[in-house]
DNA sequence: GCATTTACCTAACACTTTTAGGCAAATATC
DNA sequence: GATATTTGCCTAAAAGTGTTAGGTAAATGC
């Protein structure tokens, strides 16, 4: 009987793709499986369990997000990089959903502090050197910035912008006018 | 033998407080009623399905929610009102981490459109009425301030900000400061 | 060509969801 | 208060998912 030529990277890869067409939650050992025309069992000897299954495409997705954020404030500063980097994840949300939705999977600490997620850190806060932010404003900021990008694209994708007017894009354009200009004029403490 | 007096609000309700202890995504039809020591099929009496359990559930956050703000946001305007706006949010999403997921679930139009949604998004546009913003720019602001505080409650529940300094509660004061000060400099189209 | 490793399989069990049909308790009717 | 009806919870059963244990055949190494 020949080999399926399974491996952890074509699970998750699978797993990714999956994720994008039917959703996070429905990513399953079983629907994989199928896609693969072999028996459940089999993915045991590549994957702990699911668990590790869909922390593995989260990971994949970070890494993912990460290196378009790069490629993005690359050679920018400013209010230029600030809109690259949000309309990186606004895009990546939109074309890969399922993918997205992992990469908010609660990892535990150790397998965070591996991921790719210290890289959007550091890179969020490189995106405010062109700010005149010291610490700890610096780092309220940061979490500000991170609220927003995931608030937004998260409630986009729950439908929560459609079917109203103005336009999402419209929206999205004019809260990354926003932002810049509440880091340019940072308020003091009262 | 004596009957359990099932219904379909104890089945919610017993399913939100379920959804606080161990995670929305573990409400169960099984558990549920184990919970009332009966047996699986009989919850199908009084709720159509799984999905239909968890709408229920995801409907009394929602109004559980918008009661919290309307009493939070009456007698107040401006920043006081903002601030106990956000705090609401927040302590709720604290006090209640599997309501507040559950409220987060997709619904189907007709659903969404008679749940207390619609009392949120209200009693946002009444939030900006302190401040002086006027259409397409105040449903801008509506949308940023949805994905702030949304943003904020889901990174800070996933983990996101703890084990680091400064404390999430300082940033969040700050963020709302932030806000505030944006709100009444909103920029005007470059 | 043989030994070893490895990949995939069968079998089995536990758990969740859902449907169909039955019996007894609660409620309404006389 | 006895009877008829409704309703609430039951048993039974099927289908799907997750997981473990142990077997066989294919690939790999010598």
């Amino acid at each position: 009987m020949a080999r399926a030529g399974l491996t952890a990277e074509r699970l998750t890869r699978a797993g990714a793709e999956l994720a994008d067409e039917v959703g996070f939650d429905q990513v399953t050992v079983s629907a994989i499986a199928r896609h693969f025309d072999v028996k459940v069992a089999s993915l045991y000897s590549h994957v702990r369990n699911s668990h590790d299954l869909k922390t593995r495409i989260a990971l994949l997705a970070l890494e993912e997000l990460a290196d378009r954020c790069a490629a993005a404030i690359a050679g920018r500063a400013g209010k230029d990089a600030l809109a690259a980097f949000a309309d990186v994840y606004r895009d990546y949300a939109r074309e890969h959903p399922g993918r997205y939705t992992a990469a908010r999977l609660p990892l535990d600490p150790e397998t965070a502090a591996a991921s790719a997620g210290v890289r959007h850190a550091r890179m969020t806060r490189a995106l405010l050197r062109g700010y005149d932010l010291a610490e700890p404003e610096q780092t309220h900021a940061v979490r500000l910035l991170g609220s927003v990008f995931h608030g937004y694209v998260s409630l986009e994708s729950a439908g929560g912008f459609s079917h109203s007017a103005p336009d999402s894009q419209e929206s999205w354009a004019r809260i990354v006018d926003a932002l810049d200009a509440l880091l340019r004029n940072w308020p003091t403490t009262p």
